[in-house]
DNA sequence: GCATTATTTAGACAGCGTCAAGTTGGCGCG
DNA sequence: CGCGCCAACTTGACGCTGTCTAAATAATGC
């Protein structure tokens, strides 16, 4: 039952926004009463909570597997499936990535499952940086990795990008672009000489 | 009166959240009976909008503003002025920043007025990249530009980067060092120029 | 002074989260 | 068997919310 109410309640997230899920409408549509959820969730912000966890879970899981990628075929492969699977999560799981950055819908101080799936995401994405940037990353390289990548995902899921890219393979061309732009730029100059553009890439 | 409404519940979005930010509440606070702000608004979204609205407006000043030191500075001040306006923004109007980014809170389809102050400040952004990026500017560049300091106004505004950047010199300190990481990203070989030739950066 | 309009008020309604108390059904134990 | 017990669930209530309707007051133009 409890996993009923959740997934029930990821649906209702996904269809229409946190401002849509109430204790009430959860329970119409798991088909109990208004208060039997609360049997197994203290109230609403647990019910968010739990799908947050969930989700930064599965998020710390795509991004293992991209990391992965980097023993078979090099850091910059790595690098552009894991801005791939980041963008990829919150695209496909937009309902609880909305929340997931959100302490006003779900406090993280509150829940400490949340805090912990939170810290495994971003460990996995310092793991990234020191792979990208070797012994010499610092937190602020993480920190402009982390950036650019929840940047992006933030303005596809929100609209102001989602509109440009509405069929997939749009996206999943601009995702090209910029996730080729944005390995370029988080490697720093090594693309430079390594890419396209050739010798005159140094002057322009 | 309307005035009045909406300063009230700035100070409502920044001190307890978009949540918290009731009709009734406002009402109370402005000393008017529960209806009287339905003069002014046609519903409680229609407050939030006006001051998304009022915000995008801010923040493409702010932005235009850093535009200009590309004059007088060079282009990477104004590349580096941008980012700390963009972060600035959202760190000073944290109430409204975090919603301006929320269709399910407020709405862009609905209001006009905050489609077009978004298309503003996007516009300004649009600049930057073409300051940046010359005659060769392409969409990704500006999605790239924004992606960047969107994420890090986020992580800074929601919490997870913020709890390590309490103090307002932490955080400036740190919006320089990933400032000038991020000029040097998103300049790509410019600075590498611009740091060994010298004045020569200026000629483009 | 009067009519019209802009403001503001009062009251009602359904829906919400949640507290408190009651009901049901299954399990071990004497 | 009867008993207590505990978990799963129901029922009913409370104050809060946004918003509809209608009434009352204030301001304005003639």
């Amino acid at each position: 039952m409890r996993r009923d109410l959740l997934i029930t309640s990821r649906s209702l997230l996904d269809e229409a926004g946190p401002g849509a899920l109430s204790m009430r409408e959860v329970a119409r549509r798991a088909g109990c009463t208004h208060q039997a959820p609360y049997h197994y969730f203290e109230d609403r912000e647990s019910i968010l909570a739990a799908l947050v966890a969930e989700g930064f879970d599965a998020l710390a899981l795509r991004l293992e597997a991209a990391h992965a990628l980097a023993d078979t075929q090099g850091v910059r492969a790595a690098l552009m499936a894991s801005a791939t699977a980041y963008v990829g999560f919150a695209t496909s799981h937009v309902g609880v990535f909305r929340i997931m950055f959100r302490p006003d819908t779900c406090n993280p101080a509150r829940f400490a499952d949340v805090r912990e799936a939170g810290a495994r995401a971003r460990a996995e994405l310092s793991r990234l940086a020191r792979l990208v940037h070797g012994n010499k990353a610092t937190p602020a390289n993480a920190t402009v990795l982390w950036a650019h990548v929840h940047g992006l995902a933030c303005l596809l899921v929100d609209g102001p990008l989602a509109s440009e890219f509405a069929t997939d393979e749009a996206l999943h061309k601009h995702l090209e672009i910029v996730g080729e732009q944005f390995a370029d730029l988080v490697t720093g100059s090594a693309p430079v000489r390594a890419r396209k553009r050739g010798p005159k890439a140094l002057e322009r």
